[in-house]
DNA sequence: AAAATGAATGAATGGTTATTCAGTAATTCA
DNA sequence: TGAATTACTGAATAACCATTCATTCATTTT
């Protein structure tokens, strides 16, 4: 028995593995039957594990589906984070990887724009969700503003109102999030950045040629 | 007993009104609860009438909440063609009454946004939701795409994807519900129409005048 | 006024589901 | 290797909920 208590790590990561795939097993069922008729038999079944695991790992349902919002939240800015430090320098640049980001296929494929509207869907009654869900544009908003401010300044606009710009933009994305989940004629990520593309270069014109 | 029935006036009636006043009980608890928590008991209590009354009245629950959807959405375009009528003669008037009326009270207060974003966050799941979903977009799709189509006519605007804008603009809107519903800043209907009104006016300059 | 019709009630039913926990299996420690 | 610790299982439980239907109540018809 040292006095130091030494840590298990294999255990230790079992653990993290294990709620990570009970999250990714919630995800596909929220996705595949929706958040109401989501159970945990279903969680379980699709992690191929037994009945009572979630509310071992998770202590209840309310909890693994908490969990299950942030995660998506993480991943969702550190996919922004990543695709701005890539971008080439200069507002224009970046703001096009900002904006571009939001439609790689990782964040916004089907499976993921339906859990979040799922989550969006019950934000008014559920603090929690809506909490998460105010905290996902909180950073991302302020880079937006900042970008756009730059580029305003850069390009000489006028007769720009920044806040709503800003929000006119995020309204944007995520509209056109929903209408790659609902759309009837097959609208697809690709056209969504179409759109997005085509209202940064008509409100920029001086830097058109950026926003491909 | 006469040979054509007589129709019970009165009774008749009475069935539609019971049936109104349980689609707006439901929209009431999904606001309240979301779609998940609500049952038909919040819903015939809310209705202030007994348990069995959805039953009989709309056979199952699956059928009233398909009819409450359905009943948003006649509510919402009655809504939009109701102000094109009242609208001034002439492309831009008639487009800015038509994004204006997104965000009269009576459609886009806070219970009916959660209640519509309550039935997408299920859609994917729920092709009877899509659909109806997809079915609120069709009309108010295609006249926004003629009154666009006239306004860069009558403006002499180049250089414009009328598609592109059509889904652009589509998307901001439902964005700006979005925005509404979960803001952490007290974001409200008035904010959202100054944000598409301000994004009218920076893409269809010889018109600004038109959209306040 | 009596009979007939239709609307509404609410207790009972059966099915579903989150949660618990005693028992089993696997891993680590000494 | 044996003991101890931890992870996992899955049957049992208790709560909840949609749906049914025998009965009651209200209205209309004759």
């Amino acid at each position: 028995m040292t006095a130091i208590p030494k840590l298990q790590p294999t255990r230790r990561a079992a653990k993290v593995v294990r709620r990570r795939q009970l999250i990714d097993a919630a995800i596909e069922s929220i996705a595949k039957r929706g958040l109401g008729d989501t159970t945990l038999s279903h969680v379980s079944n699709t992690a191929g594990l037994s009945q009572g695991i979630v509310n071992l790992h998770f202590t209840n349902k309310e909890n693994l589906l908490n969990e299950t919002l942030k995660h998506l939240r993480g991943e969702y800015e550190r996919n922004w984070r990543a695709a701005l430090e890539k971008a080439p320098e200069g507002p224009a640049g970046k703001l096009a990887a900002l904006l571009k980001s939001d439609y790689q296929a990782n964040v916004s494929n089907k499976k993921k724009l339906a859990v979040w509207f799922a989550f969006w869907g019950e934000a008014k009654s559920r603090p929690t969700y809506k909490k998460i869900s105010q905290e996902r544009m909180t950073d991302y908003t302020e880079i937006l503003e900042e970008l756009l401010t730059q580029l305003i300044k850069e390009g000489g606009y006028s007769d720009i109102n920044i806040t709503s710009m800003t929000e006119g933009i995020t309204a944007m994305a995520d509209g056109l999030w929903l209408n790659i989940l609902i759309s009837a004629c097959g609208f697809n990520r690709s056209d969504a950045e179409k759109v997005m593309l085509q209202y940064l270069r008509q409100a920029f014109p001086k830097h058109k040629d950026t926003f491909y």
